[in-house]
RNA sequence: GGCCCCUUCGACUAGCGGUCAGGUCACAACCCUUUCAAGGUUGCGGCACGGGUUCGAAUCCCGUAGGGGUCACCA
């Protein structure tokens, strides 16, 4: 049997993580059984519709290399995948459920049924539409929507009873019928609401499993209920855990970032989102962690989805990411993904490609995202950078240990890493010193701080006239007495004045609140 | 509140009647070390509770508790 499923995000806003994870999860299981993976663009609500969230949602699927067979911008047998443009098969399929007997026109406003909610909560009666539209009588209601009046189209259930239906996760579920109210099928502006909207495209577009949030397991039986009104067969139904806040409430953007386009820009990478979320309900059989999208597919065992409520831990996603960064993917990959976040950064990245790997290699141990690697890249595309504080005072240490080193570094014969590596180490252990009151000032000279790859390692990747112009720079920089006057640091300090000033302020103005208080 | 779902270390999970309850993140210590990382080793820490079923329960059943979801002309 051929496996067809579909991710319907709604266009409200960001591209959301859920979205991403529940996609993910219908991806995988269709492709697992070859068969067909459709977006489907939910777009009834005319009020929350975000004009540029389709494209963004969208694009979000391609960069996690999640391409749907079919979806409004590559179209496909079904078309169109955008329900607002689907609103004649709607209609016509109100009309059969309406000609059937299965559903009814009802003209309670909306002021009305607030007024029956308020009643309800009074009387602590349960909420929920009373079925009171069913009473009037049919040609009556046709006659009052001829003339025009505003009306919904509500579907006739079941007073009593149950409705059941298989959960794939988690088995029989059922609800008593009473618990069903005449859900609206039809809203009074013709939009379909979600229940009649998603139950007819799934049939129309053959969708055989409907892979969603758990949140919609109390949906279920009215769509259950529709399906059977319609006369339709039942699809699979996998509800898949709700992603968490770490408070354990439904992943929100109040609560966490739950903004792909968010991740995206901070620099991790769709291998390890994705891999990140795989991890989040699901494991392989033989326990391994780390896996593509492809291996997954392959080894895909919808039985092996675990049923707890996964919180989403960045630090977690983070970890997956820093892996991919420098152990999964190839340096070389790795180089190429960093280049736009260095550009972004304001760093011009040149032509040598040789170069940027060399740097890549050694920040990538040092950095869990791309921005984090842009953020150590400055002083290897610079030989104008600030000294850090820290980097002051080794360097104000120094000056003998660099002027030497200068002189022993432009000697130097065999500049490669043991070349240099020797070089330094007789040199320490002719000084009789510690390392690192040589290496540590040389960092300083070398990138303006104290903490950066190894010291061996910079001076190979800078080369042999780069290290000796910085170090000499430094040296100059000793000599004129070490000057606070980079313009940054400035910058810095005036701010920090500036935010001290208003602390001052705002104690003074508290201060006299509590004298007039 | 009604209904529905869920429950193994702080977090993600393995386990599907017999295991010293395993792994990963986080945290801690140690090793490595010129800094910061990375890496290695070790440690910390768990079957929500109570009844059954069984020779034997994390695993099966029933309660309780806790958490979550849902009760719209939103999806």
């Amino acid at each position: 049997m051929e496996v067809v499923t579909r991710i319907a995000p709604s266009p409200t806003g960001d591209p959301h993580v859920g979205t991403a994870y529940v996609g993910l999860f219908s991806y995988v299981l269709a492709k697992k059984h070859g068969g067909r993976f459709i977006f489907r663009l939910e777009d009834t609500d005319r009020q929350r519709y975000q004009e540029a969230s389709e494209r963004r949602i969208l694009e979000m699927f391609e960069w996690l290399g999640l391409t749907p067979d079919e979806s409004p911008a590559s179209g496909g047998p079904y078309a169109p995948y955008r329900q607002s443009e689907r609103l004649p098969v709607y209609r016509e399929h109100v009309d059969r459920l309406l000609a059937s007997g299965h559903a009814y026109r009802a003209f309670e406003t909306a002021e009305e049924l607030e007024a029956m909610r308020v009643e309800q909560k009074r009387l602590g009666k349960p909420l929920g539409y009373d079925g009171r539209g069913r009473e009037l009588a049919r040609d009556e209601q046709e006659r009052r929507a001829a003339a025009g009046e505003p009306h919904v189209v509500r579907l006739v259930t079941p007073d009593d009873g149950t409705t059941t239906f298989i959960d794939r996760l988690r088995g029989e579920i059922s609800f008593a019928n009473e618990e069903i109210r005449d859900p609206v099928i039809l809203k009074s502006d013709g939009y379909p609401t979600y229940h009649l909207a998603v139950v007819v495209d799934d049939h129309l577009m053959g969708v055989t499993h409907v892979v969603r949030a758990e949140e919609w397991i109390t949906s279920t039986p009215i769509h259950v209920l529709l399906y059977r009104a319609f006369g339709w067969e039942l699809p699979e139904f996998v509800h898949m855990p709700i992603l968490r806040n770490p408070d354990r409430t439904k992943l929100s953007k109040r609560k966490s970032d739950t903004s792909v386009d968010s991740y995206r820009r901070q620099g991790i990478l769709p291998e390890a989102l994705l891999n990140f979320l795989a991890t989040l309900g699901w494991s392989m059989p033989d326990g391994r962690e780390f896996f593509s999208l492809e291996e997954m597919t392959a080894a895909f065992d919808v039985g092996r989805v675990s049923l707890g409520e996964p919180v989403f831990d960045l630090k977690k996603l983070k970890f997956f990411n820093a892996k991919y960064l420098r152990e999964i993917l190839p340096l070389e990959e790795v180089a190429a993904r960093a280049a736009p976040f260095l550009e972004e950064a304001g760093i011009d990245v040149g032509d040598d490609g040789d170069y940027l790997l060399d740097v890549v290699d050694v920040l990538r141990p040092r950095a869990e995202t791309l921005v984090e690697i842009a953020e150590q890249a400055g002083y290897f595309f610079t030989d104008d950078f600030p000294y850090d504080e820290g980097a002051r005072k080794q360097l104000a240490a120094g000056q003998t240990h660099l002027q030497a080193v200068e002189r022993e570094l432009s000697m130097l014969e065999f500049f490669d890493y043991d070349g240099v590596d020797d070089m330094l180490r007789d040199y320490v252990q002719d000084q009789a010193v510690g390392m690192g009151k040589v290496m540590m000032p040389l960092r300083a000279a070398l990138t303006g701080t104290t903490s950066s790859p190894g010291v061996v390692d910079l001076i190979v990747i800078l080369g042999k006239q780069r290290s000796l112009a910085r170090i000499g720079r430094a040296l100059t920089y000793i000599d004129a007495g070490l000057p606070d006057d980079d313009p940054q640091k400035a910058a810095e300090e005036a701010k920090r004045k500036e935010e001290a000033a208003k602390h001052a302020k705002g104690r003074q103005v508290a201060h006299a609140r509590v004298k007039e208080g």
